[in-house]
DNA sequence: CACGGGCGCGCG
DNA sequence: AAAGCGCGCGCCCGTG
């Protein structure tokens, strides 16, 4: 069963439609006033738990989410658009050619866009709930009208089936992101706070900077005698180090850290705290933590090899610093799980390589750690370097450390190696590539192209660059593309699961002091590439770990079926994140 | 003064 | 150990 929603005639109104699986009509759209849509799907959902249909989850989860509801499962045509409108699965089918595209997406936290250029955001995560703003969004019959473009593309494209896997992740993707916005990281600010105050001084009044990172410059001016240094201009610091004899080519760290003279130690320091202080600083509280969470803002597909990216608090990005601030609450774990050497196991899957699969456990499902397993095999024993060499295959490293140590691989797994060597060279012909479920590369710009044919010798070399470039690009993508399903697949699953745990007696003995019941349902509440943290009540720990090495199985069979290779994942049951691992 | 590229560095 | 993929963020600085 389908519910189609769409905007209405009048803004103010929704029309819901269902339709039967075959896409004859089941019920005639019904017009609902906007502030009923609430009560309407929760009742839907109820009676007929339907798959909903609309143009983006974005657009209308967050204001449902809002109102307490959750849905089941969901079709977000933005997001199939997106994967469909290049897959090479679907190229044949006519969709390519044909798709009328959605409106850009008007991000319901911010408001219209107005407002976003206007104020840079601020306050804008904790404005009102979406429905008052939400931009225009499409009518009924084209919702209808794209759900069965779709539905006709991938019923007729070369891999209906994993088309089908990837269009349904992505979905449960787009619900999961808006749930984990909705409920936020656990973040304890207080502890926030001292940590600023412990490593930068006092919160500094208006725009001023913390006194210790003014202490520091000063030793900066001094050291080098630069009396009128800024330290955060690469242009200045680098003059001011030559000065100094420092002949550094740049200012990064790893280079600085080469010099021996008395000025590097605190400008290292400086670094350090002065990136705290920008990006996690007080400002970075004020504006993401809200009633003690982080509310992480997700953007599902947003890279392209369909990995997701964040927007606004740097949700994917929060520096191992900055982890002892987030913490359970109390009664509640964080439940951190991370799938081990995940793109390495996907080579593996992908090249179908038994020889790169046996050094990742045996067939009896003993899992070993994949990189140890590798250099064991050829590496006298050393992990770091079968890391650096497996991972410099992926990558396409041609020199240094780990581009000296990939023929070594190449002679230990031969059907791995010409996997990513056959993506690659693809690439710099300028063909597409695609993972395994169906996500292809976008195809080559007109620009790159034309460099392709030129004839001078200068631009020759320049487009050989690019050739190369974006092999390694495309190297990389059918790898990293297929972790992001898997990922992807195994969160679905996860998210699945968890539902049927919260709705299931076990949660029920669960009450707080002053006598009422709280329902203390396990919760998603953070998604980093190849991690997930579960905020999880107590009596609950025992339910989740299982549900997340189970999710790990369900999800390596749905895409790649039986296949003699595991993708174990290590959970940590923590307090506070920074103790995980 | 707004914008965008470059840089440096955080994460996977 | 330090160059090879994908990102976001904040700052500097040149351009229009």
């Amino acid at each position: 069963m389908y519910a189609l929603l769409a905007t209405g005639p009048e803004s103010s109104t929704v029309l819901v439609e269902l339709r039967n699986d075959d896409g004859t009509v089941a019920a005639p759209a019904q017009t609902i006033e906007r502030s009923q849509l609430g009560s309407a799907v929760q009742s839907l959902e109820a009676t007929h738990h339907p798959r909903w249909v609309w143009d983006r989850a974005i657009h209308w989860y967050p204001g449902l989410l809002a109102d307490g509801i959750r849905v089941e499962k969901c079709h977000d045509l933005a997001l199939c658009q997106n994967i469909l409108q290049y897959s090479e699965f679907a190229a044949a089918t006519g969709y390519q050619q044909n798709f009328t595209p959605l409106p850009p997406e008007v991000d319901p936290a911010r408001g219209s866009s107005s407002i976003y250029g206007a104020q840079a955001g601020q306050e804008s995560l904790f404005d009102a709930p979406p429905s008052s703003s939400t931009p225009v969004s499409w009518d009924l019959a084209a919702v209808a009208r794209e759900l069965v473009a779709q539905k006709t593309a991938i019923a007729s494209s070369t891999h209906p089936a994993r088309l089908t896997l990837l269009l349904s992740a992505e979905s449960a993707g787009a619900l999961v992101a808006a749930e984990m916005h909705y409920e936020g990281i656990p973040w304890r600010e207080e502890l926030h706070r001292r940590l600023l105050n412990d490593l930068l001084g006092p919160e500094p009044a208006n725009f001023a900077h913390p006194e210790k990172l003014e202490a520091l410059a000063g030793q900066l001016r001094t050291a080098l005698n630069a009396p009128s240094l800024n330290p955060d201009s690469p242009q200045d610091l680098m003059r001011a180090l030559h000065r100094a004899g420092i002949e550094t080519k740049s200012t990064r760290s790893w280079e600085l850290q080469e010099f021996k003279h008395p000025v590097i130690e605190p400008l290292l320091n400086y670094r350090k705290l002065s990136r705290l202080f920008t990006t996690n600083g007080w400002n970075w509280l004020q504006q993401w933590v809200k009633d003690g969470r982080f509310h992480a803002e997700y953007v599902v597909g947003g890279v392209v090899s369909g990995r997701w990216a964040s927007r606004g608090g740097g949700a994917m990005q929060i520096p191992a610093q900055i982890r002892h601030a987030a913490v359970a609450d109390p009664g509640y774990s964080l439940i951190v799980a991370d799938a081990a050497q995940l793109e390495p196991r996907v080579l593996a899957a992908l090249a179908q390589d038994t020889a790169m699969a046996a050094a990742g456990g045996d067939a009896a499902g003993n899992n070993k750690d994949l990189y140890a397993g590798i250099a064991a095999e050829g590496f006298d024993g050393d992990r770091s370097m079968a890391k650096v060499a497996l991972l410099g295959a992926i990558y396409g490293a041609t020199t240094g450390d780990s581009g000296r140590l990939v023929p070594q691989l190449a002679r230990m797994y031969p059907r791995a190696l010409d996997f990513v060597e056959q993506a690659a060279r693809a690439g710099e012909r300028g063909e597409r590539v695609t993972s395994y479920l169906g996500r292809s590369t976008p195809p080559t710009s007109q620009e790159w192209r034309d460099g392709q044919r030129s004839t001078n010798a200068a631009e020759q070399r320049r487009a050989e660059q690019a050739a190369r470039s974006r092999g390694r690009f495309t190297r990389n993508f059918v790898v990293q593309g297929t972790a992001a399903e898997w990922a992807c697949c195994w969160l679905a699953e996860l998210r699945r699961r968890l539902r049927v745990l919260a709705a299931s007696a076990a949660v029920a003995p669960d009450f707080s002091g002053d006598g009422a019941a709280q329902p203390g349902t396990p919760q998603l509440v953070a998604f980093l590439h190849d991690e997930v943290m579960v905020h999880c009540p107590d009596h609950l720990i025992e339910e989740v770990k299982q549900i997340v090495h189970e999710s790990s199985r369900a999800a390596t069979e749905l895409i790649f079926g039986k296949i003699p290779l595991e993708f174990p994942v290590n959970v940590s049951v923590v307090q506070c994140y920074a103790d995980a691992k």
